[in-house]
RNA sequence: UCCCUGGUAGCUCAGCUGGUUAGAGCACAUGACUGUUAAUCAUGGGGUCACUGGUUCGAGCCCAGUCCGGGGAGCCA
């Protein structure tokens, strides 16, 4: 055998003994103090270990536990509690712990920052460190955990595979925005080529090298031969976006599937979303329903336009019970008429504003799905329609998050992407290999990009993805 | 990057028309209380008013610049 460590008593989580009824039973728990409150005579400890969002009561008898080990419980502080699982006396929780022994792993003085009461989000990034510990971030890493395993449940139920795209890469060809520079050369004194550019060849690739902002690309190499993939990394945009919406470093899901047009496209891009609510609400309800009314506190302080006109819960069960709304971008155009004014005139042919998608999921009052866009707004790679002037594009649009997928059917045409990508004067030459896989075999297919941080800002209710993450990458900010 | 807005105690905020020693609640410390639910009650300590410069007899308050936060827009996921 092993010379584990024989434990003489199981080891239990906050989230077992809740639930638990055996009554009389000698149980010990190791977690942080969220709260102490008492009197002389007995104390009651508030203990979370991270298992659940709720704590257990540790109750404390004075007449046992000397005043002078209680005196270093204090919020904040990592303790260990032996004692007797007991119903509780108490209103507010159904078992509590009678406490024989009690250890102090580590002390947490007063300067430690978080209070019994809430902090502003504001702070807590200020602390993130930290703010794991809040009830707030305890929820939303838990559930940011059963997403994750959500997403890979839910394409291996398929049938897709799951890709794991480079996430250093040679190639910029997408010209999906700004990038993260990957080198080894010396900043100082780089080596240069006699016009005096920087020589990239004596760089550790033998090249410029940067980091993915998009796994697109390989997700369609690898879909040409294994049918159904997907990527789920994390992905860097070197852009001075400075939103709730934007990180310079998230992650994103994107599945890629041979054989599939546009609409099978917008098929699992609905059913995909609807399960992923469905097992959040499934899986989640503790976290979701304290989100849920944090929601609904914070929304009382502000005033009334501010409010939000749905709960938590409403959203997400309109987006898993009703059926999405699918227009066509010309469509939308239409259905945009009806808007009183706007700051920008919607008009054929130019992007749709953030008003203008708030507008259509307003009006529909369900997650809109918009297709067919003009094929100048949109990237190389889309399938072009017969009319010459659109293509297969689909933006899902979502409410509070705006963007939540944007995809498409691909060009699997040789000339015809050959052709796109001499007008929009891309360099042809790095997307050789690209090109290659509509010389050799090719075939229809279609993908998406979920972003997984909007998808996350929705399930949680919350507003600013930097709250979502656990430590956001912004603009000037990337300490812990 | 652009527009708007803000930075006062550990946290959340008030601070009048520029005027004496800078205010509250919470937190923290001490004490009281026989089972509490962000316990309660009493007492107490706690400040580089973001930073730099300027105007003024006098600046938390006015002006300029810088830094940082928030909201909106763009870029997008």
């Amino acid at each position: 055998m092993y010379p584990f460590n024989i434990q003489t008593m199981e080891k239990y989580k906050v989230a077992d003994l809740l639930k638990s009824t055996e009554y009389g039973k000698e149980v010990s728990i190791k977690g942080w103090v969220r709260t102490k409150r008492g009197n002389k005579n007995v104390a009651f400890v508030a203990l979370n270990d991270g298992s659940v969002i709720h704590n257990i009561q540790a109750v404390v008898d004075l007449a046992k536990i000397s005043e002078d080990e209680l005196k270093h419980v204090t919020t904040g502080a990592c303790i260990a509690i032996t004692g007797t699982l007991t119903k509780s006396q108490g209103q507010g929780q159904s078992v509590e712990i009678q406490t024989t022994k009690l250890e102090v792993l580590g002390a947490a003085d007063e300067t430690f920052p978080l209070q019994k009461k809430a902090h502003t989000l504001e702070f807590l990034r200020e602390i993130a460190h930290l703010r794991p510990r809040t009830n707030t971030f305890g929820a939303i890493l838990r559930i940011r955990h059963h997403m994750s395993f959500a997403i890979h449940k839910f394409f291996n139920d398929r049938g897709f595979y799951y890709l794991h795209a480079p996430i250093v890469t040679g190639t910029d060809a997408e010209g999906a925005g700004e990038m993260f520079r990957v080198t080894t050369l010396d900043m100082d004194k780089p080596p240069r080529n006699p016009d005096g550019s920087i020589d990239y060849k004596q760089d550790f690739f033998g090249r410029q090298t940067n980091l993915t902002v998009s796994g697109q690309l390989e997700s369609e190499l690898a879909a040409t031969a294994l049918g159904l993939v997907y990527t789920f990394g994390p992905t860097f945009r070197a852009e001075n976006s400075n939103t709730p919406r934007h990180l310079a470093e998230f992650w994103m899901i994107e599945p890629e599937m041979a054989f599939y047009e546009i609409n099978d496209n917008m098929d699992l891009a609905e059913s995909m979303l609807k399960y992923l609510v469905q097992y959040a609400l499934e899986n989640c309800s503790d976290d979701i329903a304290f989100l849920n009314n944090r929601a609904i506190e914070e929304d009382k302080t502000k005033k009334e336009h501010e409010r939000s006109k749905s709960t938590l819960l409403e959203r997400l069960n309109n987006v898993k019970n009703e059926p999405f709304k699918r227009i066509t971008y010309t469509e939308a155009m239409e259905v945009l008429k009806l808007g009183k004014k706007f700051e920008f005139r919607p008009e054929w042919g130019k992007d749709l504003q953030k008003e203008h998608e708030n507008f259509l999921v307003d009006h529909f009052k369900v997650p809109v799905i918009v297709t067919d866009y003009p094929k100048d707004i949109k990237a190389f790679y889309m399938k072009q329609n017969e009319d010459g002037k659109t293509v297969r594009a689909m933006d899902v649009l979502f409410p509070y998050v705006g963007e939540m997928i944007g995809g498409s059917q691909r060009e699997e045409n040789y000339d015809k992407l050959q052709a796109r990508i001499k007008e929009m004067n891309i360099h042809e030459q790095s997307l050789w290999w690209y090109l290659e896989t509509r010389k050799y075999g090719t075939c229809p297919h279609s993908g998406f990009g979920l972003g997984f941080e909007r998808l996350i800002l929705f399930i949680t209710g919350m507003t600013n993805v930097r709250d979502i993450i656990p430590f956001p990458r912004t603009p000037k900010n990337a300490e812990f």
